[in-house]
DNA sequence: ACCTGAACACCGTTCAAGT
DNA sequence: ACCTGAACACCGTTCAAGT
């Protein structure tokens, strides 16, 4: 994708960090994080794969590489935006901002919660976040509240245990298994007569992320004003 | 842990899809997720790896059933709980009585999150909770609202991606560091300063949790008392 | 039916050897 | 210095064979 020098056929462009990371990224956004094997992405830069130890500690920092890359992209882009006017909409324009990089990277937010070690980019991210709540009128206690309550969704996703859409575009219930959920399929049957376009996968994504943030941003916000 | 039959020096108990599981559990427990393979599982109840085959599909069906046994282990805890009186502390009570049983099993959120197929007592809580919701007040659309927003506090955990707190206790920053992340160290000073005690991981989980739980809980009462 | 041993395909990784 | 081939230890899993 980016300009390489020209190589005389069969000369090959030197292995490196970056190259490897980025390699790493291209095969999780095709073919799935799991398919990110160090013979994989040897092979995919035409190496074997002891050689990328020359440039990654092992894959465990590998991963964390991928990540930290990832948060880059994320910084890049919400760094460009403005920042002037009320905190609020704010903040809220760069998490939404920050949540469309990791829909390009839908292995990113499952990656994000396994690592242990943290990314230079994502405490990057978070600091300038702090920076806004802050000059937006939160105490640094209110601050460090604000980012323990948002957690995943500072970088605009969250982590969703349970979709009550799946079952509803499985098609209906077996009988004994609805008799068993009988506040869900109430619940499903009302959310679905509301809502008839959306007959596969009713649970709009994006609208439901908005809710839980506005939730969380209106909370924060009534907080402000009482300290 | 359960009584058993008595047995006859040599004998062996026989293999079952529950033994399997609830090793699988007790090895999480005692060492983490990761030291759950077949061939472990497998001599902790005295049989080859291979025999589990006969209980379970493949590694990936133990699993499933390891959170499912987690999640029936909550919803144990949750059903004797008491659930008159308005909707807001039933909700936060029966949440936080699943995260105590989430804490002893550390690994179970972690888990909960890689799982693509839904647990049976996963649903079967989130059902529940539908119910406390509606019978408290609110329409079926904002308990589905409810729900997304809640995510996996809802079963009582939040995934933190970041922790604030990693880098007090690590000791004071390097420079180069420590000016690339002004308001991270504007937030780290003051919030030490407010609470001197906590030298060592100076983020209360439990109390962050809480903040955050009762901001949603407290955003949720709101939206139902305007609807 | 339930369990087993050997074997297979796939990992991450070590190491001595090449250039 | 960077890269490689063979090898090792560990997975999940298949399969034919035992009882």
């Amino acid at each position: 994708m980016t300009a390489e020098p020209a190589l005389t056929p069969g000369e090959r462009l030197p292995l490196s960090r970056e190259r490897v990371l980025r390699t790493a990224v291209a095969i999780a956004d095709e073919d799935g994080i799991e398919a990110v094997t160090m013979r994989r992405v040897g092979d995919e830069l035409g190496a074997e794969a002891m050689s990328l130890y020359h440039h990654v500690a092992n894959k465990n920092d590998l991963l964390d590489g991928v990540v930290d890359l990832v948060a880059e992209e994320i910084n890049d882009v919400v760094d460009g935006l403005d920042t002037s006017g009320p905190w609020q909409p704010v903040v809220r324009a760069r998490i939404l901002a920050a949540r469309q990089v990791l829909l390009r990277h839908r292995w990113a937010p499952g990656l994000l919660a396994t690592r242990s070690t943290l990314s230079p980019n994502v405490v990057t991210y978070h600091d300038r976040l702090v920076g806004l709540l802050h000059s937006g009128g939160f105490t640094y206690d209110l601050a460090h509240h604000a980012l323990h309550a948002l957690g995943s969704r500072a970088l605009g996703f969250s982590q969703e245990l349970f979709d009550p859409g799946a079952g509803a575009s499985a098609g209906p219930l077996p009988a004994e298994l609805a008799a068993a959920v009988p506040s869900l399929v109430a619940m499903l049957s009302e959310v679905a007569h509301d809502d008839p376009d959306s007959t596969l996968g009713w649970c709009d994504d994006q609208t439901e992320f908005e809710f839980g943030l506005d939730l969380l941003l209106d909370g924060l916000d009534r907080r402000r004003t009482l300290s």
